[in-house]
DNA sequence: AAAACGCCGGTTTTT
DNA sequence: CCGGCGTTTT
């Protein structure tokens, strides 16, 4: 043991070896907290101080939870293995598992997703007769986690928003909610958390038993718990004291679903006699690197006093560069990957794009995917809310707990069994009235009387009923393919020879690969655990490291990592700090301690970019540099980049001043309208005076007619969307012309000359 | 019952 | 600009 000590520095070997009561780690960004963490629970282990399994270590991701495993692993042999390791979520869950029956539920409860709970929501809020808009799913969504988060179930919500007529009805709605879950035997992910609570309150001694069971309890990234994660850890620590936290509030940036920066400034108040120890000498970074990440954070009032430091060299200097637009904005990027890969030895996987949300993941793709540059996309598209994706794991989830109405709903006519929507109804209602779930309604003939397609349910039925039996003697993948056979739903896809239902296929089968991959790793396979893994795995969870590719993700999910080189993009005042922000102090230092991580997760180099003009739901806007470029010092940057800041600043304060003038409002309008158009084309026969002229009276609009004498009949044509056709017949109207047009692929259309993108064809 | 159309709302960030 | 959803159309 003393040897591995020898590979901590002496703060980081403090927080290892002390063992008596609570302990918080203030460790900065790239101090080696993880390697303490590790260390810590191998020294424990080593001495014997407790068994592996009486340790409770929670972490940020599942990701990192293995890799702690791993080392630890590797620090102390197999014995390891037996500490419980895990986040908040999936410790939960595993408890749940074996105690939940006591609350009312059952043990093969499924876990709800967001799509899950939308539809109860919308079911609930139909059923309660309320104003769909006025009660959005997300709106509700919203107010319920929130309140699960404060250990509110509905009674205690409701008495808290006396007097509050919205909240009132969202009272209602979440009563019904709740009900629902239950009834589905389902649970949401913040029920994961307030339901244990709930538990180890009601019921002391279940509590008792896992107070006496973990001995030591460590917990990474403390400054991102909420109020119910800490309620979890000082109930199970409450006895012995021992808990070891370790955090950076410099880096809490998930106060948008409840994670409250307190539990780690107040830790000393919380657990009296706590002791604390700084980790503050950074491993990671180059001093400009660090430099800027130390100078952008002063600029935040509520920080502890904590100052990093490194011994590495001063390193390369920071590299600013504004494109016009987010397409050049990633090309810039690609090239940039190109030239740094060649000059200094770097491969692909050196490199990581970080990004402020995931809108902006689809021109990175577009460009990524266009230049041949392989890259790993984390999130963006979610894989699971695809539609054949989530009927197949709909089916997967009815079988393992058949009392989930959602999934029986999702997938009774899917594929086509001439099951309507009218005959879903009438059992919805009818197993409600009998409380009962559906399934175990159809069970029985008799209640299908009068319904028309009561053959084709009986069918759906026995299918269900035979997956069932077959789900134990067959490996999880072995299922999937006899579903996809048994249901039809194979067949369905293949009845339709298109490129989209070729990707839907080609998506099942990737899907089918998750589930043998899970198989070869986990010893005890069943169902319920693949589908617990797929409910609770986040995007992160997924990122192979070996893959030979740029990572682009959200600086969100870049928490923890880090990379040789990284870029941050999209710099620019509204998108980040995110325009919600801005108004807000508090919320905009939290876009500022993002901004830190964000910095921080690069080792060797850092490029930031931002473009002068921005398309965003469709509609091009000028972009203001972010305030956070400027708070970096500019001896930190390049000179080409010192260039851009200055500039820049020149082009803000204009702005600021709103003094920009009418020929550049112009010359604005006009960039937009080119760019709509495809760069080669110019049979608009746009005239620039005559069009820069309409812009003064109608500053965005379509061009004024000048189609009148371009199209005549008989001539060819070719659309954008519906190919090439034949003009039969034009007609005046207003300033316009109506166009007659037989295309041959799609039939005849009649479209407005001025509206339509026509190009001729000669 | 299924395709086609058209309107609305959404972009912060996620276990 | 996109996807989801309700309405209309075949």
């Amino acid at each position: 043991m003393e040897e591995i000590l020898q590979d901590l520095n002496n703060k980081q070997r403090e927080a290892v070896e002390y063992l008596d009561g609570p302990l918080l780690v203030l460790a900065g960004a790239g101090s080696g907290k993880t390697r303490v963490l590790t260390y810590k629970i191998a020294y424990l282990l080593n001495k014997e101080v407790v068994k592996p399994w009486e340790v409770l270590a929670i972490t940020f991701t599942n990701k990192a939870a293995k890799e702690m495993k791993e080392r630890a692993i590797n620090l102390i042999g197999e014995k390891a293995n037996e500490v419980w390791l895990g986040t908040f979520h999936s410790v939960c869950v595993r408890i749940l598992r074996r105690e939940i029956e006591p609350l009312g539920y059952g043990k093969d409860f499924n876990i709800f997703d967001e799509l899950d709970k939308d539809k109860v929501i919308k079911e609930v809020v139909k059923k309660l007769n309320f104003d769909e808009k006025q009660y959005s799913p997300s709106y509700v969504k919203y107010e319920i986690s929130k309140a699960k988060n404060e250990m509110k179930d509905s009674k205690k919500y409701r008495e808290s928003v006396i007097g509050d007529y919205r909240r009132e009805k969202i009272a209602d709605i979440y009563e019904l909610y709740q009900m629902t879950l239950k009834q589905n035997n389902a649970l949401d992910f913040d029920d994961l958390l307030m339901l244990t609570v709930e538990l180890f309150v009601k019921f002391p001694d279940i509590l008792i038993r896992y107070q006496s069971k973990f001995k030591y309890i460590l917990v990474d990234e403390y400054q991102d718990t909420n109020k119910i994660q800490f309620l979890l850890i000082s109930m199970l620590s409450s006895v012995h004291g021992n808990i070891c936290v370790v955090g950076d509030e410099s880096q809490s940036i998930y106060g948008f679903r409840g994670a409250d920066i307190s539990n780690i400034l107040n830790f000393e108040n919380e657990f009296p006699n706590a002791k604390v120890v700084k980790l503050e000498e950074n491993y990671r970074s180059t001093q400009n690197i660090l430099n800027a990440a130390n100078h952008v954070i002063k600029n935040n009032k509520s920080k502890i006093d904590k100052k990093l430091w490194t011994q590495n060299d001063e390193g390369k200097k920071i590299e600013y560069k504004t494109l016009n637009n987010e397409y050049e904005e990633v090309e810039y990027i690609v090239d940039k990957i190109d030239e740094i890969c060649k000059d200094e030895k770097m491969t692909y996987s050196d490199f990581a794009v970080l990004f402020r949300t995931n809108a902006q993941a689809r021109v990175l793709e577009e460009v990524f995917m266009r230049s041949g540059t392989p890259y790993k996309l984390i999130g963006g598209l979610k894989f699971y809310s695809r539609k054949e994706i989530k009927d197949l794991t709909s089916y997967l989830k009815l079988i393992q707990n058949t009392n989930d109405n959602i999934a029986l709903k999702r997938i009774i006519n899917e594929p086509k069994r001439g099951i309507g929507d009218t005959a879903i109804d009438r059992l919805d209602r009818l197993a409600e009235q009998k409380g009962v779930s559906i399934f175990e309604l159809i069970q029985d003939s008799s209640n299908l009387e009068g319904i028309r397609s009561a053959g084709n349910i009986i069918m759906f039925r026995d299918m269900i009923n035979n997956f069932k039996k077959a789900k134990d003697e067959l490996l999880v993948s072995d299922l999937m393919k006899l579903i996809l056979k048994e249901s039809g739903y194979e067949d369905m896809l293949n009845a339709e020879p298109s490129k989209e239902s070729e990707m839907r296929f080609e998506n099942l089968m990737e899907f089918i690969g998750v589930a043998m991959e899970f198989e070869k790793e986990s010893a005890d396979n069943s169902l319920q655990d693949f589908l617990e893994s797929i409910a609770l795995v986040s995007d992160v969870d997924k990122l192979d490291e070996s893959a030979e590719a740029v990572t682009l993700m959200t600086m969100h999910s870049a928490k923890g990592l880090e990379f040789n080189v990284v870029f941050l993009v999209g710099m620019e005042e509204g998108l980040f700090p995110s325009k919600k922000s801005i108004e807000e102090d508090e919320k905009c230092e939290e876009e500022r301690r993002l901004c830190y991580v964000g910095i921080t997760r690069a080792k060797k180099k850092l490029c930031i970019t931002n473009v002068s003009k921005r398309t965003l739901f469709g509609s091009t806007t000028y972009a203001i540099p972010s305030r956070f470029i400027s708070e970096i010092p500019e001896e930190l940057f390049d000179e080409a980049s010192k260039d851009n800041i200055s500039l820049k600043k020149r082009k803000q304060e204009k702005f600021l001043d709103n003094e920009y003038s009418q020929v550049e409002k112009m010359i604005n309008n006009f960039d937009r309208y080119i760019e709509v158009k495809p760069k080669s084309n110019n049979s608009f026969g746009i005239n620039v005076n005559s069009f820069l002229s309409s812009i003064k009276t109608n500053s965005t609009k379509a061009p004024t007619n000048n189609n009148t004498n371009k199209y005549v009949v008989g001539m060819y044509v070719k659309h954008k969307k519906f190919g090439k056709g034949v003009i039969q017949k034009i007609e005046p109207e207003d300033d316009d012309l109506k166009l007659d047009i037989m295309f041959e692929q799609s039939g005849f259309k009649r479209l407005m000359a001025n509206y339509t993108p026509l190009e001729i064809v000669k």
